[in-house]
DNA sequence: GCTTGACCTGGAGTTCACTCCAACTTGTAG
DNA sequence: CTACAAGTTGGAGTGAACTCCAGGTCAAGC
């Protein structure tokens, strides 16, 4: 698939999935004869779970860094495992904070009503 | 109390509080006869809930616009609460994404696991 | 065969939220 | 009185994550 559908069906703009590749978060994609990249249903696996590190907020660098583990196989599984284990850790965090948050904006929200 | 009192109980930098300032973010400080900012209990407050907010995403133009409601008195008290209200509804929704993201990084971790 | 749209590359520009700097003035401890 | 720490301003620089652009190639429909 070329790129114009792979960002149709991955939700990434075309922009961003060159640049995501050229700074490792994307493999090198192959390209066809005429050098236009082919995607495959794998990329559409992968970016999926790049979107989702990143809507948790992982920054790129870290994506690209779990990006770099898996291409090197499975000797690098463990320290994939592990990497995914602090950030679901720190995402579990996030979400308690953010509940203490909301608690607090709920409380001003209240503050409102009572007027 | 002075800029850096201010920094110090608030855990924001002196650089950060000129610069919210700047960009209407905290209202216009008042100087002493020599020119330095004097700050008030008042001011701890606000930016405790300025962290708050800028915690669970919210940007900083949203933050200045609140507070611009806020400095126009009661007559704009309707204002903030929707605000506050519509911010709480995004933050709820970003919670429920966040839990389901995380879910599915507990399903890969897992995969990890059961090599 | 020609136009139109999708693709290519390298690199510049943008937005957000700071962060740092230079050049200067003021407050405080010895 | 003298250091020197802390404050002031306006403006430049930074890093993250895009986003856009110029100048070119290539493929499909009329």
């Amino acid at each position: 698939m070329n790129i114009g559908q792979f960002a149709q069906r991955s939700g990434v703009s075309t922009d961003t999935l060159r640049y995501y590749e050229k700074i490792g978060v994307l493999r090198r994609i192959g390209r066809n004869p005429s050098g236009h990249r082919q995607f495959d249903a794998s990329d559409l696996d992968w970016i999926a779970f790049v979107l989702r590190l990143k809507a948790t907020g992982m920054p790129l660098a870290d994506i690209r860094r779990y990006a770099e583990l898996r291409s090197q196989g499975t000797a690098t599984a463990g320290e994939r495992q592990a990497l995914l284990e602090a950030h679901a850790r720190d995402l579990e965090a996030r979400i308690a904070e953010d509940r203490r948050h909301l608690a607090g904006i709920h409380a001003k929200i209240d503050f409102y009503k009572r007027r």
